[in-house]
RNA sequence: GGAGAGAUGGCUGAGUGGUCGAAAGCGCCGCACUGCUAAUGCGGUAUACCGCUAAUGUGGUAUCGCGGGUUCGAAUCCCGCUCUCUCCGCCA
């Protein structure tokens, strides 16, 4: 959410930035909103200042004449000013679902682009495999080698599910059990959080009323499953002030994630590329509202991602995402993609993005400076391993002639010592 | 799921209809005093929004878990909800 100040001041900026976002609010009409609000307001701030003296005047008179006198005033005012009272209600209701609704305006650099083909590719890392044999891609491979069962998945959950199994699940361990020890030594705090959250903290990061779609809910306990750990680490300081020495919290945590994926029938329906739930290990940054600092940490977090994939021994590339592909909140975003044989291109498999204090003005995450004075954090987020599609990329990339995959060497120690799947 | 107890400021905790945004203590900040530290004394110390002010400030409104109600007036009375604790039941 942004601060409401802000878009009185910069009313055009706004209304561009959410444009440019393809979110379609009129911020004309929001301001028309927040004027006769605030008249409101402050009609019933006065009624009820003078209704507060005269009660207070009541209770201090002694003659009962005089008593009954100051009451049938206030008994007067009393129809107006529950009419205020309920007109600010509504008005402040209307006022904050609109709020909701209005983006971020995106960084100065990001390039303006009405969906993901105007993303920027900013450097490529490492060099696409070439094959001397036909490779197959990693349903099949994983078919064959017996680690991956999709239509057991299906029998359990119905399309976009999938069962591993034998080294297949202990790749899927093995991942997250290197990416732990990594990040943990980078300093990351390792947290195992809910991943079924109230309606607020999906509201708070901003997933909420828009992309409600996108969640499985829990309708009879106000709940929802979360697309993604960022959810409950960010929502964990809710409500809170913080204080400036106990940042920027660098955390990150395992977790399921749960994704409808409404509206995507009929596309990427093959294999492990797009599917309803999976594991994923996600960084968090609550930080100082610092734009050099946000910059700085951005960064940091992009380059872990990206160091992840080169221990891997897995081809990249970086994109600088547009406008038109930013979320509701995001300021900047970083997309790594990584190559995919079965797809001959680059997939998103990591998302890095700064939000500055937008969630944490909806999450109510604060902090006291030095000096005392209080401010909204910022916050940060990062994919470090979403394990399907990583999976993907390695039985693909790593295949050999004779359908088995070579192990990352990195992850061997996660995977009893074997250097291939399949043997 | 059933029964009971509770939720007050950074913390402990008082407060059962007005003088309460809230006693007291602790903590924290400032000043004073004292070789240093400690102790002591004095003063200050919630948040949000709206207005005024060049600014330190200052006026108003709201907030005692959340939402409603009664009342001229609610931390206090009534109703609903959430959460915490204890006991019973059930259960991975």
């Amino acid at each position: 959410m942004l601060d409401i100040k802000f878009i009185r001041e910069n009313q055009d900026k706004v209304q561009k930035g959410t444009d440019a976002k393809n979110f379609h609010i009129s911020i004309a009409e929001l301001l028309g909103l927040d004027e006769r609000v605030k008249q409101t307001q402050s009609s019933w701030e006065s009624l009820q200042a003078k209704r507060n003296q005269l009660s207070k005047m009541i209770g201090k008179e002694k003659n009962t004449e005089a008593r009954d006198a100051l009451r049938s005033q206030v008994l007067n005012m009393k129809a107006e000013l529950e009419q205020l009272q309920h007109e600010l209600r509504e008005g402040k209701a209307e006022l904050k679902q609109m709020m909701l609704r209005v983006a971020q305006p995106a960084a100065e650099d990001v390039p303006l682009g009405k969906d993901d083909s105007f993303n920027q590719e900013l450097r490529k890392v490492g060099i696409p495999r070439v094959f001397d044999f036909k490779p197959r891609d990693h349903v099949e491979l994983g078919q064959q080698l017996g680690i991956l069962d999709i239509e057991r998945g299906v029998k359990l959950s119905g399309s976009r599910s999938y069962v591993l199994k034998g080294q297949g699940a202990l790749l899927e361990m093995a991942l997250l059990r290197y990416g732990m020890q990594t990040l943990v030594e980078k300093g990351f705090v390792p947290l195992s959080v809910p991943t079924l959250v109230n309606e607020q903290v999906m509201e708070g990061t901003g997933y909420f009323p828009l992309g409600a779609d996108q969640a499985y809910q829990v309708e009879k306990d106000g709940m929802a499953l979360v697309g993604t750990a960022e959810v409950s680490l960010c929502g964990l300081h809710m409500e809170e002030t913080l204080n400036a020495e106990e940042l920027p919290k660098r955390y990150m945590a395992q977790s399921s994630c749960y994704r409808r994926e409404a509206g995507t029938y009929g596309r990427d329906t093959h294999g492990l590329y797009r599917v309803h739930q999976f594991q994923k290990l996600e960084m968090v940054v609550i930080a100082e509202n610092d734009a050099e600092g946000d910059r700085l940490l951005h960064a940091e977090l992009l380059d872990l991602a990206e160091t992840l994939l080169q221990d891997l021994g897995l081809p990249y590339r970086v994109v600088y995402v547009c406008t038109g592909d930013l979320g509701l909140g995001q300021f900047r975003k970083h997309d790594i993609e990584t190559w995919m044989p079965s797809r001959q291109g680059y997939g998103e498999t990591h998302s890095c993005s700064s939000f500055l204090d937008f969630q944490s003005r909806r999450l109510g995450i604060r902090y006291k400076d030095k000096s005392g004075k209080r401010h909204y954090a910022y916050t940060l987020n990062n994919t470090y391993m979403a394990i399907p599609r990583l999976l993907l990329a390695i039985l693909e990339n790593f295949q050999t002639a004779d359908g088995r995959v070579e192990i990352p060497q990195i992850l061997r120690p996660y995977m009893m010592g074997a250097a291939y799947i399949g043997e």
